[in-house]
DNA sequence: GTGAAAGCGCTAACAG
DNA sequence: CTGTTAGCGCTTTCAC
């Protein structure tokens, strides 16, 4: 356990204070060319790095992000936190991934782990509505994909469009003919996901429908698993639908695994548009159409906005929404 | 931009000394049951959390592990990383994710960070061989896939039976009929990888056969594009075979679409084994048979041996090998 | 049982 | 241009 070099070192070593060594590091300027090099060789050759706990207890700030994900397992997170971390690398920032595992009780713990490690900023992708971020008043955050329940008005958020995502994969099915679409959502409610459901509804008001009440089914949670029951459990009970509405791949590849298993052809008898665009989708049995949401334009932009707001800029817009985009695949 | 309450507000709000405090928060004993509650009690009131930066400087250690991982958006990687943040978060510590998009620049520049940051330990899954893992020479650290590119004498390795997985990979195509297996392997040369080849030549050698080096295919990298055009080539260049090992999910997805949209058959006219069992490969067109990996085990393994080393526990066994088993689906 | 004080590695006045 | 100094929040001797 060698001990390791320090800017007192560096100091000693090449015959100047710390104060200059730190100004060196820094390029804060007021030191002459010849101490420079004189120092940045010494450095280089002790290969001599910052202590970051020195240095962020003493600026208070450090150069860490925490991002804090629902399922890091699940690829749509997955890209988002790629983009997100990519982006701030080349910062300069680096990251600590938090993968909550849609587990509240996990979220707040890990808030407070990142507040307590003094991050200088946060992204939260779909955190839990049901956890108040009120914690880290503050630190500067990002919010992306669902709406957080917080009181804080100085917050950003980024989604996507997902009224119009719900609008036209709806449509995709009104238009070739289904009547009695089945939408596929979760019990917890998010910003998205109600989001995409009033884009269900309006798709249907544009062709005069009101959709039945019972085909709104909200699962218990967002998996393959519980979509694949529910829709065979529809099937059981011999209600008839043609189309489904699914508010993320997984589900949608759920309910098309229960109809193909019980001989219900896709997309000839029941027709499904899913949403995110993962690769899953494109590549299942019948591939299936999806609403494409621009996960790259996500990443990179809330990374902008992020640091803009650390470094104290005045941020005029907190609210952005990226288009998305129907993939017209097998199931439609 | 509130300042956060310290240490020494406890002590001025409860009467006491920081060094009580600090006594009280850790529990080193020598206070009266009083000032404990009191203490407790003031904490709690001011919802006070310990900078952990103060901390660390002042023990010189981090709650932080740093986990570097080669591409976050593989679902197999990713549930690696779930499995390992599970158990450390259950022991009180957090994690540093780094993804390196298998650039081994990205990655010099994060294990830089880490050691920066000061994180009380490593876990490298499928590090890169080309880059020097020698830096943080006192930094406990267990590799998870691939064996490292270092000196250290010290490290642990944890692996699946790689060299068993190739074997009943290309076993239960030989049983089966094939005479004529391709290997999907990557240029890189990794240890899983050259242990897999190994196994699929003992298979062929318990066959009796010796398999033509032609047969063996280092692709540039490992995604399903290139998988899709090696297996496109290959069938243009009439090449004859009958069997295909590829050392990856991804690539066994990308060897079957490659085939199947040039109508050749799966299983019929090639049978197909991959490597993972990540859920793509279930859900996929034709069903991939394919090796599985107990990833959950390889997580709690490693952060078991990693929290012993860091309590400075001697380690007997450097490496770990966890049984595979051969998972038969529709291309097979 | 408790407190005073030193110091972890670093930066930022301030003085020169 | 450079050095001295104080102090970020915390733990840990050492006294009492």
């Amino acid at each position: 356990m060698t001990r390791s070099v320090t800017i007192k070192d560096i100091a000693r070593l090449s015959g100047v204070s710390v104060a200059t060594v730190s100004r060196v590091i820094n390029g804060n300027g007021r030191y002459s060319k010849e101490t420079e090099d004189r120092v940045m060789a010494v450095i280089k050759e002790n290969n001599y790095t910052p202590n970051m706990l020195g240095k962020g207890l003493r600026t208070n700030k450090t150069q860490t992000i925490g991002i804090v994900v629902p399922d890091i397992t699940n690829e749509f997170f997955a890209t988002i936190v790629q983009e997100v971390e990519r982006n701030l690398f080349k910062a300069g920032y680096s990251s600590l991934v938090c993968n909550t595992n849609e587990n509240p009780e996990v979220e707040k713990r890990y808030i407070s782990v990142l507040n307590v490690n003094r991050v200088s900023g946060l992204v939260y992708i779909s955190g839990d509505t049901r956890v108040k971020h009120n914690a880290p008043e503050n630190i500067p955050a990002v919010y992306i994909d669902r709406w957080p329940s917080t009181t804080r008005r100085d917050i950003v958020f980024i989604e996507s469009d997902n009224f119009e995502g719900g609008r036209i994969a709806t449509l995709e099915m009104l238009q070739k003919g289904c009547r009695r679409i089945v939408f596929l959502t979760d019990e917890r409610r998010t910003s998205a996901q109600r989001s995409r459901q009033e884009g269900y509804f309006r798709a249907h008001s544009e062709y005069g429908i009101v959709p039945d009440e019972s085909f709104i089914i909200a699962l218990k949670e967002i998996s393959y698993d519980s979509a694949f029951s529910a829709i065979s459990d529809l099937c059981s009970r011999q209600v008839k639908f043609d189309g489904i509405f699914a508010s993320t791949d997984w589900l949608a590849l759920g309910a098309l695994v229960a109809l193909e298993s019980r001989g219900i052809r896709v997309p000839e008898q029941v027709k499904i548009v899913g949403f995110d665009n993962i690769s899953i989708s494109k590549h299942c049995s019948t591939p299936i159409s999806t609403i494409n949401q621009d996960v790259r334009k996500m990443g990179e932009k809330a990374v902008e906005i992020l640091l803009g707001l650390i470094e104290g800029k005045e941020i005029d817009k907190k609210y952005y929404v990226l288009p998305v985009e129907l993939i017209r695949r097998k199931t439609t």
